[in-house]
RNA sequence: CGACACCCAGUGUC
DNA sequence: GACACTGGGTGTCG
């Protein structure tokens, strides 16, 4: 239960359960400071060629947009027709595509405090993407750095892409 | 300049510039493990009498706290009324004496992040015994390992006294 | 105020 | 290569 979320709102077509899980990570070296050079890495399984190592592109480098980007890629890059569950560290990450998300598509995007909600442009995007399958896409929140494989391998993917800059 | 610390809020009383120079260093090995062993070593000069090796004290035997009473030891074992540079490789260590233990005064020696800052005992101590001087108290730091004979010779007389235990 | 991340720095070790 | 000891900060939300 804890640290899971799912979107709701489909249905499912096939039946042959097929369920994908992927691992997403952003790391940002030297985030908040100028000079902030970030990657993502998305790890769908030992020796799977998906794998990803990125340098995340774009002039505002943090964490965060790491982290949604990470879960962007995943989210094009896996079998639209199966069911998913994307594992990721990131509350902030899994909350904007679901429950912050489903708020923010009805007030215009107003955080709590009136202001806009940051990183609109990918969480929109990655809110699109999931509503554009017919299966459902799931979220889990793991642990950073508590021994996950697959969270430890996303995390290697992600840093190894914040030095291809 | 550069890794050089100062306490304000002195006057000189005398002006015979009989500058002192003091190493100091702590050890634990294990650190972090159930049964590590600290230890603390001040280094003055070669064949000074007052250079010290010595296990530390108390239950709990981690790097900080003997990096902190090194420098409390050289503190208390010092010319009180001559001007004093305590030379460490702990950046820990000299900014709890300095920049950090100024804001702790104020804030009632709280962490960044809210917690109550970790041996607040020996810091405390240490900042009281240098309020309680007439003439400066200043800190540089040095790396460690670097090759420095100061730092070298207290090294030695930390890891040393961690094996008096 | 809380939460989850992302870091930066210096030590101490195995 | 790994871990622990400690502090400072930003990214973002409720």
């Amino acid at each position: 239960m804890t640290g899971y979320y799912r979107n709701g709102g489909y249905r499912n077509g096939g039946g042959r359960n097929n369920h994908q899980h992927v691992y997403t990570d952003g790391a940002s070296s030297g985030n908040g400071r100028s000079g902030a050079r970030a990657g993502y890495g998305v790890y769908y399984g030992d020796n799977d060629s998906r794998n990803t190592s990125m340098p995340l592109s774009g002039s505002r480098q943090t964490n965060q947009r790491a982290e949604l980007t990470a879960v962007n890629h995943a989210l094009r890059n896996s079998d639209p027709n199966q069911p998913l569950t994307i594992h990721s560290d990131s509350s902030y990450g899994i909350k904007s595509m679901t429950e912050w998300g489903n708020r923010w598509d009805q007030n215009g995007y107003r955080t709590s405090s009136g202001g806009a909600v940051a990183n609109q442009d990918l969480i929109r995007e990655g809110r699109d993407l999931i509503a554009s399958r017919n299966v459902p896409v799931s979220f889990s929140h793991v642990p950073s750095h508590s021994g996950n494989h697959g969270n430890d391998m996303a995390d290697r993917f992600a840093t190894n892409g914040a030095k291809m800059h």
